[in-house]
Formats: structure tokens, C-alpha cells, sequence
DNA sequence: CATGGCCTGGAA
DNA sequence: TTCCAGGC
């Protein structure tokens, strides 16, 4: 009986906190820089249309206005020669606060995104089926090569075509879905910002499919679709496999997708990356900090 | 100085 | 406890 995970991630955060300060800069190109001196300050955050023209994190403010004239920049505010980032960190509280309306298991995975267990209200709310024009930023893995709606189409019609096992876990996932757009548009009701959403049966998952579809969309990542995924995925898009262990993974044992670690036996990955290492490399255990209010522990098979 | 600041989890 | 890896 598998869990329905929600991974919320905000975009362009630090961004979007100061658009909403300065609403005249909504929708031009903007960054949030700190620190003006040295080359135009180091960017932290920037928002899409500037993304558009080539500016990214890692830059500094005179690249990027190189890159892009137009940019606005905001600056993080300085205390005693230290960039202060409370109205970030109060920002993202807010965000939390509306999430847990949903769910008594939210987990805070950083400033500006958080797990949310939707298992139990996906429960209660099983015998209605999930309708596409509740699903109206939903995004569905290894069904939109002829659009997303026709994808969200046909997924649903095969979903809720049969009762064996696999169905019953997707509509699950369908279901969750329809409860992350409501979710997704309360935090955009009640505090102004945009965020994006990856729906899944675990965390890893769920994380991996917020990315895939970005801003302001929400994705479902299927078990039906993990496979076909991870067959062209880098190793190091996998949390955690994003440094040093992921790049070593790759030159020891020569694959370059997540799903080419399938072919090894546990002895192996353990041999060579150690036996907790190894463990959790076998079973895709790749989650980030659970504690202990959060009842997002536990294994899955495969992979 | 030249991303920087800050956080978490596991190993030492 | 400190240090390092990984991440936002
Ligand atoms: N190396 C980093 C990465 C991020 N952040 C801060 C600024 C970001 O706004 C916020 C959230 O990080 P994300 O990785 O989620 O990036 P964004 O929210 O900015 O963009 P996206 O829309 O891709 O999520 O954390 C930071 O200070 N330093
Ligand atoms: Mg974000
Ligand atoms: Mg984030």
C-alpha cells in the first residue's frame, strides 16, 4: 500500500518574496544579489524571464546585466556586514503554514520547500474519480509527447479503466494530484506566491518530479513511468548522487543513468561505496532528513 | 577573500 | 564534538 508523497518547491523564491515587497518589478527580469562591491554582487536567486535571456546562479550582477540590460536587481539586506535573510526565512513559514492545513505530516525540507504526506486524505477521497479540469497545471511523466492534456487524457482513462494493483496505486497518485492543485493555489490565494509540485509514491520521487516541469506546474511521476526515466537519466540528478558519490558512482562502475545501477548486485555497490552506502543505493533509499514528526519513513522495492 | 550564508546528517 | 558532503 504505497504512500502519496508531495514535494511543493517554490519558484524563484527570494524573487517572488521581493516582487510581492515591490509589485511594480512582477513579471521583468529580476535577480537577488548580495553583497554590490565585488563585480555587481553574487546572484542567489533568479527569476524566469531573466533565466530566459542566460542568467543564472554562480554569476555575477555584471555578467548577468551583460546577459540581460533590462535586470532589476534586489539586495539582500545587510546586518553588521552579514546578508540577513529573515524575510526570507519568515516568508517560507508562511508558505508552511497553509501547507499544513492539508496534511498533520509536513515535512520542511528547506526554505522554500516541504514534503507533505497526502496518504490519509487521498483515502477519504478515493470514490470520486479525479477530473481533468481539476487537473489544469498537472503534467504526467511518459504521457505528454502529444501534450499534456492529451497525455493527462489518456493516463486517466487507462488509470481508472481497471482495479488490479497498479491501477489502484495510480489513482492514488491521480487523486493526490487533484488535491496538490488545491493545495498550490491556496498558497497562491493566501500568500501571493507561485510554487511547483512533484507527486509520487516517495520522497526521492516526488522531489525528482517537481523539477521536471517547472514554474508553476505540478507533475505526477507514475511507478509505470520510473523505468523509461531512469533509463536516460544522469546518475547525478538523484538527491544526494548530485556530488562527489554520484561521480564516482559513475567512473567505478562505468554507467552514466540511475537506471543502469540496476544491473549490480548488492554485494557489489557495497564492496565499493560501503555497506550502508550500498544499501541504500540498491533500494533508491536516497531521502533526504526525515524526522521524527514525520511519518515519511520507509522502503520501497525495486530500483 | 572572490559566490556566500546557512542547514542537516553521517563519519571521524 | 568537529569535520565533511550535499543541498537550498
Ligand atoms: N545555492 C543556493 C541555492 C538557493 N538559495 C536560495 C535562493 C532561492 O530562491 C532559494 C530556493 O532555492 P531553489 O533551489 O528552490 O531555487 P529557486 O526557488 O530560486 O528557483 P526554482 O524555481 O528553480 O525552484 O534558496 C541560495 O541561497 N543558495
Ligand atoms: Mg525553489
Ligand atoms: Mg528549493
Amino acid at each position: 500500500m504505497e504512500r502519496v508523497i508531495a514535494l511543493v518547491d517554490m519558484d524563484c523564491f527570494y524573487v517572488q518574496v521581493e516582487q510581492r515587497l515591490q509589485p511594480e518589478y512582477k513579471g521583468k527580469p529580476c535577480a537577488v544579489v548580495q553583497y554590490k562591491k565585488w563585480k555587481g554582487g553574487s546572484i542567489i536567486a533568479v527569476g524566469y524571464e531573466a533565466r530566459a535571456c542566460g542568467v543564472n546562479r554562480n554569476m555575477w550582477g555584471d555578467e548577468a546585466k551583460k546577459l540581460c540590460p533590462d535586470i532589476h536587481f534586489f539586495r539582500v539586506p545587510e546586518v553588521r556586514g552579514k546578508a540577513d535573510l529573515t524575510k526570507f526565512r519568515d516568508a517560507g513559514k508562511e508558505v508552511i503554514n497553509v501547507l499544513s492545513r492539508f496534511s498533520n505530516c509536513v515535512e520542511r525540507a528547506s526554505i522554500d520547500e516541504a514534503y507533505i504526506d497526502l496518504t490519509e486524505e487521498v483515502k477519504r477521497r478515493m470514490d470520486k474519480r479525479a477530473q481533468k479540469e481539476l487537473l489544469q497545471n498537472t503534467h504526467i511523466v511518459g504521457f505528454d509527447k502529444e501534450g499534456r492534456l492529451e497525455g493527462l487524457e489518456s493516463w486517466l482513462d487507462s488509470v481508472y479503466e481497471g482495479d488490479d494493483f497498479n491501477n489502484i496505486q495510480d489513482k492514488k497518485l491521480a487523486v493526490g494530484a487533484l488535491i496538490s492543485e488545491e493545495m498550490r493555489a491556496a498558497v497562491y490565494e493566501e500568500t501571493g506566491f507561485r510554487c511547483s509540485a512533484g507527486i509520487a509514491h516517495n520522497k526521492m520521487l516526488a522531489k525528482l518530479s517537481c523539477g521536471i516541469n517547472k514554474p508553476n506546474k505540478q507533475t505526477v511521476l507514475p511507478y509505470g513511468s520510473v523505468q523509461g526515466l531512469f533509463s536516460t537519466l544522469p546518475v547525478r540528478k538523484i538527491r544526494n548522487l548530485g556530488g562527489k558519490l554520484g561521480e564516482s558512482l559513475v567512473e567505478e562502475l562505468n554507467v552514466e543513468f540511475i537506471g543502469d545501477l540496476v544491473k549490480f548486485p548488492l554485494t557489489e555497490l557495497q564492496n565499493n561505496f560501503g555497506d550502508k552506502t550500498g544499501e541504500q543505493l540498491m533500494k533508491s533509499q536516497w531521502f533526504p532528513h526525515h524526522n521524527e514528526k514525520s511519518a515519511d519513513i520507509g522502503e520501497y522495492e525495486e530500483f
